[in-house]
DNA sequence: CGCAGATTTGAAAATCGTCAAAAACCGTGG
DNA sequence: CCACGGTTTTTGACGATTTTCAAATCTGCG
């Protein structure tokens, strides 16, 4: 059998992530509950888990000595955090929530388990660091090539592909991240983030509600930018929302 | 037996890697020769291959709408090439050779044959995928947070602790990328790269001798943009040099 | 209602890009 | 050995984008 579904081939998919959860479970990993805007993980901690998304998000980030941060991935459900430290023994960035989050620790050992790393385990856990590859790529360009406008329209689209169907269907995203937060991530300033964004809302490319932005004008942003959608398999979706055993609850950090 | 061998416990990773040369041996890889700057893959072509790095370099870059490049992974030998695009029908981003270099091209369907994937091989892929997450999120601190001549300092330092032995230890880095390219790594324009590469010569501490560049002062330059330098296990240098099986030269594209 | 954080707005400053031309470098061939 | 053509690097003037700084406004929530 090969693991290597084809592209909108949902229920393999979907098996994998069950069959990740029916691991987790054997390998006795309880999911944990991290209040909103906690640091799960500090730069420099000795390295111990890899985490699983199953609910809310978070974000690893680094600083840098003149106080500049980084933001350097918005990991959503089903999504790996800490994976970029796997072997090492310090982790090399920090991992915060945003929002309350619930995330499995994936203890190191797990990975030289024959009974976590199953042949069905091991192939998923291939797609998604080659995922999150080609998501830290695609900042990359963006945060290196192009102007502040596109990067924030960049971000707009990326968020919208990568988010939830029902919403995600009526064109609108849910901006987790404030502008601050959404600066470090493109590489810019607070300030210039909402010059563009009131700046495209005024243009009528966009509508915002609160966190909420509705995607007015999606095939022309696309085209603005040179967007090519992203495709990637529904395991984003399914891999952290499957089971709920016992929830263990973090202690404050 | 775990597979999470300690820093530097070099030993175990060349185990690793030969091990990976023999595996693929055994399902019929073969490296080829590509001629200096061939285009190895393009975006869009249907994906076939993960190219593994034996001798010379590569880099992955994206084109733009408006012509800018970003180039995304300096590939050096021992490193994967195109494994962003693991399990999708078509690559996303282009591959171009650095200098005459040779690679295996591992069919993807290799990822899903026992006798490639064996107990041995998996972690070196593991470990490696993360390697590579780890170098991309790195890069983009760099571009998104850094000033100009930071960066500079920042490749500079990078390349040399991704160096060989020989002439690492003896504080000389090889710079296999011209200026320009330089440039469409780190987003700034080949003017800037030239600016600040006369400016940091001027200054002591870095000497130019041709395409090497020869650090004076190594940890006043790490002082200067808060370096942590990489700890990386050997296989960087050994995984792409151990066999030497007949040779497949590529045909002209 | 009032406070703290987040967003918006505007003006001034800095960095980096663009453009263009000169200089240096390199391999080739006379 | 030198001349030649092409590429790469260097240099300088100018301009544009983005940051910085600061203040005003808005929002959510106790």
């Amino acid at each position: 059998m090969s693991f290597l579904p084809k592209i909108g081939n949902e229920d393999l998919e979907v098996a994998f992530a069950s069959k990740l959860h029916a691991a987790l479970h054997r390998s006795n990993v309880r999911p944990v509950v991290f209040k909103p805007g906690s640091d799960i993980q500090h730069e420099g901690d000795a390295f111990s888990s890899v985490y699983l998304v199953k609910s809310g998000a978070a974000f690893s980030y680094a600083l840098l000595a003149d106080g500049h941060r980084q933001i350097l991935f918005l990991h959503q459900p089903g999504d790996l955090a800490g994976f970029a430290d796997f072997g090492m023994q310090r982790v090399s960035c920090s991992l915060r929530s945003v929002g309350q989050s619930v995330l499995y620790p994936i203890p190191a050992a797990a990975f030289s388990e024959p009974s976590f790393l199953t042949p069905a385990v091991t192939p998923f856990l291939f797609k998604k660091a080659a995922q999150m590859q080609s998501i830290l790529m695609r900042t990359l360009i963006a945060v290196g090539r192009m102007e502040a406008r596109h990067r924030i329209v960049w971000l707009i689209l990326m968020l919208h592909d990568r988010s939830d169907p029902p919403e995600n269907s009526a064109g609108s995203v849910e901006m987790a991240l404030n502008q601050t937060e959404i600066g470090d991530l493109l590489g810019l300033t607070n300030v210039s983030v909402s010059k563009f964004l009131c700046q495209l809302s005024e243009e009528g490319f966009i509508e915002r509600k609160g966190t909420q932005i509705l995607l007015r004008k999606r095939s022309d942003l696309e085209k603005m930018i040179g967007y090519e959608p992203m495709d990637f398999p529904v395991d984003i979706h399914s891999a952290g929302k499957a089971l709920s055993p016992s929830i263990t609850i973090a202690k404050r950090r």
